[in-house]
DNA sequence: GCTTGCCCTGACGTCGGCGTCAAGGATTAC
DNA sequence: GTAATCCTTGACGCCGACGTCAGGGCAAGC
């Protein structure tokens, strides 16, 4: 199959294709017109990057799912290299959304205070 | 004061005040030598939108917060569009939040299945 | 042959919030 | 007086994941 096939089939623009093999992640075979060439393969890659990148993942982040499949894994995630992202992800979410909670408890009650309720307890002494 | 000390007493940089400048939202009056001269309640408003930017604002959610204060109010969030940027961020926290825990939880579940255990419950049905 | 529609490469644009450098003028310290 | 330290404007760089255009080639239908 061709990249505008592929592209379609994976939800997302022959540009994008591009780039991910600039970036080196998905390589392409080329046909006598110069043509890029994908298979079924290539499109179970591309879904794995898809994925991940709408977890949130960043490019180079995705990089070792990719390898596990082309070594001929079942799942992108059946190798530790993987598996450490995954872990590392797991960090950052915690910490990211721990961050995003305090964000919003401080912020909450500052709407309440502006908001014309009155300041009815200590909150640990938190500067607001 | 010039720029340098304010820079100084807010903790940023004076290319941080330029570009607030450039963008209308903190704008400085001149010396006859040309240079910036700022005063105390700069120095508030500077901190307004540095306390904000800390929460994940960007820039121009922090002006109607700037404008407030600019127009005599104690507090930045004294002001009916300060409030609404408040409630709009949080609705956009607690969509984001929301958000990045469905993806830790997905991803928790797919390193537990990775990571040799096996399946041992039913999620509600979510692909994984 | 001509049009239409795919494909190619290369390169610049986008967004936010600045960092960093260049080339000068002003001020301050000694 | 002069060196060091401020200040000025202007402009390019950065990051990530592409979008978008320019200028051209290849293929297929009529």
């Amino acid at each position: 199959m061709r990249i505008g096939e592929l592209a379609e089939r994976a939800g997302t623009t022959t540009r994008t294709l591009r780039y991910y093999e600039s970036r080196g992640l998905l390589p392409a075979r080329r046909g006598g017109n110069g043509y890029r060439t994908y298979d079924e393969s290539d499109l179970k890659l591309l879904r794995q990057i898809r994925t991940l990148q709408d977890f949130g993942f960043d490019l180079e982040e995705t990089r070792p799912f990719v390898e596990c499949l082309r070594a001929g894994h079942p799942e992108g995630d059946s190798c530790p290299a993987s598996l450490a992202v995954y872990r590392r992800k797991l960090d950052e979410l915690d910490a990211l959304i721990g961050e995003l909670q305090a964000v919003r408890a401080r912020i909450a009650v500052r709407l309440a205070m502006a908001d014309g309720e009155p300041p009815l307890c200590e909150l640990g002494g938190q500067e607001l």
